[in-house]
DNA sequence: TCAATATCTCAAGTATTATTGAAATATAGG
DNA sequence: CCTATATTTCAATAATACTTGAGATATTGA
């Protein structure tokens, strides 16, 4: 992940909905969940859902697949890997203080 | 850290500029650097150097303290790690591809 | 093919954010 | 006190992003 694509990803979840958006695929796993799904879940209208994933999806967080009339939608645990590695690792050089506050249980 | 300040904190990375700052304050780890130094080294006029790093600072993500002349910014890194931590064990669950990325060495 | 469902695209209005240069503030030293 | 240095604030402009509702597209089943 390059220093633009970081960009692109932070921005994409410096937003209140698409950071729910986000929230709720993640307990959604690799189920997933359709559009309309998603825009009941974080409460917005469909086209505003649509803008938001549109948004998520250009920036690799979340991938999109059809299924029949649905559209799933899941994150990428891999790409937001990415995304905290590059700022972890790249950006605070893997800085103690920084790394302390990664993985199970809850230290931060 | 709760999803309002971790949205501005986000918000406050995804731009070129702040970014770039972070990174050459990082490397200053706790001696830190000049507004004006910081300008330079991000090639930025002061203005626009003093616009960023106020919104940084806003975000919480760097401290500035004043030195006679100058004033000093550094990286809270506490403030990254809470940031950090926040989309790792809260949004994302602590699932396992997200955690991988963290840590020394580099794998992600 | 037609109707229903799911989702997206588009345009308009609004809001937020970034850039620039000029002016203002704060500090230190002569 | 005056001048130089360091940094911020302000105003104007430009660019980007968000929301809304209407209309377009895609898919399925009757």
């Amino acid at each position: 992940m390059n220093e633009s694509q970081v960009i692109e990803a932070l921005g994409a979840l410096a937003q209140e909905t698409r950071l729910r958006i986000l929230r709720f695929l993640v307990t959604k796993g690799s189920d997933g969940a359709s559009a309309g799904e998603i825009g009941e879940a974080v409460d917005a209208a469909s086209s505003r859902a649509s803008f938001h994933l549109s948004t998520l999806a250009k920036a690799g967080l979340v991938t999109a697949e059809r299924q029949s009339r649905h559209i799933i939608y899941r994150v990428d645990f891999d790409a937001m890997g990415g995304m905290i590695g590059y700022l972890i690792n790249d950006c605070c050089k893997n800085h103690q203080d920084v790394v302390a506050c990664c993985g199970t249980p809850k230290t931060c």
